[in-house]
DNA sequence: TTCAATTACTTGAAATACTGGACTTACTAT
DNA sequence: ATAGTAAGTCCAGTATTTCAAGTAATTGAA
């Protein structure tokens, strides 16, 4: 529930709404006529018919022609058209600024990769991110009003209602509004989240969500965040701080303090990070392992990737390293399923990479420590878009604006 | 969202969403003019006008005089008044049943309890709550007509959708169903779901509620539960089995398997029974300590009471015990913490019997794990209402659903 | 004392969005 | 061909909102 929810409502206000959920079941349902509509949402025919038309004339959907007949006039059937309008999606990386033009489908029109400077400090990435927009726009050949608004996806504590990133470790600020800034040179509508709730609403939009409504989104990469959709919505919490995952006490008596001064976290012991340091500090008694090397006899070259792929090819020590790790992964999706009863939990980043051997045990870790009333109903899945995942999410921010008729209109 | 959202919606769907926040808005307030109601919502003076007289006219609202003038015409105030209808709570414990009839705004007009008797199974326990039910109306004098519902709280997962009982340990139930049963004595409309989420509701309609919308209900007590509340709304999850806080691993490494098979769960090793359990395990080695002493030197006496007890007379083991549990609740609620971002947590249950040395361990244990950025922000409370918080929750139950307006109109 | 200004609430008219019945269109089955 | 069935449209009726204007009660300053 947001702000203008708790607003006085007036009619329009529930013309938006059943345009919303007519919009929604229309792109659920890949096809779909007037009819269906109005036996799967309970609305009066005219109402729907009209309702259409305007989705029409806004050119959110399109008829795509004529379904069978069951004994009478065949329906027509329509179908989701984003084609007609561009969003720009923006991931903003401790090492690489990805971005992109897409229409409202998620089909990529132009794409531009930049190395963040993180020496220019808070001035000097918002100068790259408006350099980025403007080239994207320029290499796109849209003219400006054809975009609907740029969305970024930022690392660190994003407070949703002011606007404010609280936190951000990675490129050291503190209560910094970003889109005062970018406002300034920018006049599109601009929005920013979370990496790890924009990335799953980016499966909301495009992914999972058009199975799911009730799910989390793990990134398992260098570090570990969460983004929890509960009803179709994002969940935010109080300050918009929910699902800091990676912070979750697993083991609360191991002795490692990792980085930012946490004890026993899931990030701590199970991220890629946490991977690598569990290996640097214990192969001394291990010389005969694989993983030093591949890293060049280097232990500071040491990274997860290495730890997995000689896990894969039966290192004992490389297995050790990650079975404690996923144990850890284990007990903290555990925590997600008992806490959230979700339909699914997807997991993106580095760590999905090393493929079956990873899912394999999380299933098996996750049944260790099951509830046995909630048997095996919850579905572990890979993300669907591998490295794209998070700018796909930044994409969807301006578009699930647009599909609420919260931009454009 | 419950299924109602889904359909399509009309003009009086808006109506009753505007009913329903200038009730609650009245109730929050105690006194509170129409001009007010027209600056804090943001609806217009006439709107207001007509739903505060339907709320008259229904009785839910009176005029209790003038407020003072600020130059010109003084404001007639408005306040709830829950005086006129009444419900039925049951708290449907495993050992006792205890059951209030009292008004909307909570005031107990007769209270019964009764010794549950597990022996005669479903139908017995239906016969007994259909007795109860009886009896409440007659001692309370009401017409059947005065009474606008039962809610009842029960152990066990509660499927909120189709009212299915999916398992229910303490009763040793599996998939029953209480409303088709109840229904075929009792007339009056039935709600019934999970003890922690009911207690939680308490919480809502009146405690702690007033003041927070985003909060966690925790049930410490034999066992462990807690009911989540995002936005004002209960949270349930896919299946509504959310919140099996009890469940959580918190100590994966310990090596005691408690009931139920679960390996280091919070509820096997900081409930009253884990309390008790552990105490019992490792008093072998301590028999000095004062906790064999009060429990007469019968191993089996031994309770999460008496380790408290001993404690706060610093008996050595039991501090270490009461110091093993604590950990244990230290590391859960930073979980909630972490991924729900709440406002506050309130804790009801037998533990919190134990006073100050309870809380004060826990602020200090949820410390020690915490993110540092989210510092102090969250609230420990214990519940406003002592024992009474799970019958109060299903009084709650009912006079949520009339202030929503989804019985009696 | 009087009366304009202020604040609180009420009434009536116009606007908006839904519903439901009657009607049109278009195809199927016999 | 003709009756039957389903899809889609038109139009009057209903409910609820807001806007604009009007009434009520009090303050405060000439």
């Amino acid at each position: 529930m947001t702000a203008r929810d708790s607003k006085g409502k007036d009619a329009s206000y529930i013309n938006r709404l059943n345009k919303i959920e007519v919009l929604k079941l229309i792109r659920e349902s890949e096809q779909l006529s007037r009819a269906a509509i109005v036996k799967r949402m309970g609305l009066s025919a005219p109402t729907v018919t009209r309702i259409v038309d305007c989705l029409i004339k806004d050119k959110l959907v399109i008829m795509t022609g004529e379904g069978d007949s069951t004994g009478g006039r065949p329906p027509k059937l329509l179908q989701f058209d984003g084609t007609h309008d561009f969003v720009i999606g923006i991931d903003l990386g401790s090492t690489t600024i990805r971005a992109a033009v897409s229409d409202l489908e998620g089909n990529f029109i132009t794409e531009i990769e930049m190395q963040t400077d993180l020496e220019g400090g808070f001035e000097k990435i918002c100068s790259q991110l408006v350099q980025v927009i403007r080239k994207l726009i320029l290499r796109s050949k849209l003219d400006e009003s054809q975009i609907l608004g740029v969305g970024l996806a930022v690392a660190g504590l994003v407070n949703f209602e002011n606007g404010m990133i609280a936190y951000s470790p990675v490129f050291n600020w503190k209560n910094v509004n970003l889109r005062t800034e970018l406002s300034r040179h920018i006049a599109l509508p601009i929005f920013y989240d979370n990496v790890s709730l924009v990335t799953a609403l980016g499966e909301l939009v495009h992914g999972v969500g058009k199975e799911y409504k009730n799910f989390i989104c793990v990134n398992a990469g260098y570090g570990i965040g969460a983004g929890i959709i509960i009803n179709g919505v994002p969940f935010y919490g109080n300050h918009g701080f929910a699902g800091e995952f990676g912070h979750l006490i697993v083991d609360s008596k191991n002795s490692y303090v990792g980085k930012g001064g946490l004890r026993g976290s899931l990030e701590s012991l199970a991220s890629g990070y946490g991977i690598a340091e569990n290996a640097k500090r214990n192969i001394g008694a291990h010389k005969n392992s694989k993983i030093l090397n591949k890293a060049n006899g280097n232990l500071e070259e040491i990274t997860a990737k290495i730890v997995v792929d000689c896990a894969k090819e039966n290192d004992a020590f490389a297995n050790d390293i990650f079975d404690v790790a996923m144990d850890c992964w284990g007990i903290g999706l555990d925590a997600l399923i008992k806490l959230f009863d979700p339909e699914a939990i997807v997991i993106s980043g580095g760590l999905t990479k090393s493929g079956e051997i990873f899912f394999k045990k999380l299933r098996e870790n996750i049944l260790k420590n099951e509830f046995k009333q909630l048997k095996n109903e919850v579905q572990i899945l890979p993300s669907s878009f591998g490295v794209d995942a998070t700018l796909i999410g930044a994409l969807s921010l301006v578009i699930s604006k647009v599909l609420q008729f919260e931009v454009k209109f």
